[in-house]
DNA sequence: AAAAGCTCCAACCGCCCATAT
DNA sequence: CATATGGGCGGTTGGAGCTTT
């Protein structure tokens, strides 16, 4: 049944690799060009994985390649395509002549990473952390109460930004761990029933949305209230999509104080979000959240999407063409 | 001088989707 | 149709080299 598999796993070498493999490649491909790379270590004479050979050649020895300091103009270029398409280094890459996707993920999360922390831009938003400290406090009010909370009003005070930071990063990674459990594993899309029926669970436990971030509830940062298998979601506007995912996990929301949003580069990283043909995006969705409310995300997402597409169409509908 | 900590990046891992069998 | 691989991708890691203590 199958395929045959491509090599003995367990009796390929690994590991760095010497002139000699390099030599064995670069002379295969010289000759044979590139094709099915699991017949390359057969044929070049290498005791490697074929995927360890189309990596060695894809990252290190493609005569392309460009093995010299990233420019400033390239590094601009990795910013500005981050902001837009978040950590989708494949496609970043093709805007760099000479670079793979290693190169940029690597030249991001060594230099980029820090060189924007350190002038106070959230390197995962690209906003200002003053602006995000400004919008957190907006969506969550900053209750006096709960530790978290209070953690943050210390962080502040003191003038501590690496606590602030990581408080946020928490926050969202809470919140963004949280949302991947109501995630359809085929379809990516959110699973909304599921969302309602686990909202439900938790109110009929005594839980309420304003349980800490130590418990397993997803807090939505926008008021919402759920029936048994019916979700209602009052976003008070289509533009705060980005805030189901990157919200207050700590406290409920006054949908009234929510700030102006973004087109969300969480979900214009998902793969499937920009794969997707708009019919099938909307399709797909569960017919038990064709609430007017929940229409309104759907329309918010796709007129941030248009909007994106409108500011900046050399390089989403690149996106597109390219699925 | 040497131990500890840090930076960088090549290589690997594991997942996904398309496709071959 | 079921199963396994190929290729592509993003995330993570190991270790060499460098810096700091």
């Amino acid at each position: 049944m199958g395929r045959p598999p491509c090599c003995n796993k367990a009796n390929v070498k690994r590991g760095p690799w010497t002139a000699e493999e390099d030599a064995k490649i670069l002379a295969y491909v010289a000759s044979n060009g590139i094709g099915n790379w699991t017949l390359v270590p057969q044929k070049a004479g290498l005791n490697r994985c074929g995927k360890s050979c189309r990596l060695r050649w894809t990252n290190y020895l493609r005569p392309d390649l460009k093995h010299d300091n990233f420019t400033p103009e390239e590094e601009e270029c990795i910013l500005e395509h981050h902001r837009t398409i978040g950590s989708r280094w494949s496609l970043i890459a093709k805007h760099l002549p000479g670079r793979t996707d290693n190169d940029v993920k690597n030249y991001w999360n060594t230099k980029l990473k820090k060189k924007l922390t350190k002038m106070g831009i959230d390197p995962l938003t690209h906003k200002p952390f003053s602006q995000l400290v400004t919008e957190y406090g907006m969506i969550s009010g900053l209750p006096s109460t709960g530790n978290k909370n209070a953690l943050l009003h210390t962080s502040l005070a003191n003038a501590e930004p690496y606590l602030l930071i990581k408080e946020i990063s928490r926050a969202k990674a809470i919140n963004t761990q949280m949302m991947g459990k109501f995630l359809d594993p085929f379809s990516r899309n959110l699973q909304w029933n599921a969302m309602a029926q686990f909202q439900v669970m938790n109110q009929e436990n005594g839980s309420s949305s304003t349980s800490s971030a130590s418990s397993s509830s997803f807090v939505s940062p926008l008021s919402y209230s759920c029936e048994r298998s019916q979700i209602q979601i009052a976003p008070s506007s289509p533009s705060e999509c980005n805030e189901y995912i990157l919200g207050d996990p700590f406290s409920s929301v006054d949908t009234g104080q929510m700030s102006e949003c973004r087109t969300p580069a969480i979900l214009l990283s998902n793969k499937d979000s920009v794969s997707r043909p708009e019919n099938e995006k909307i399709t797909q969705l569960p017919a038990k959240h064709s609430t007017a409310a929940a229409d309104s995300f759907v329309d918010g997402i796709l007129a941030h999407d248009n909007q994106m597409r409108l500011d900046f169409p050399n390089i989403l509908d690149e996106y597109y063409d390219d699925y």
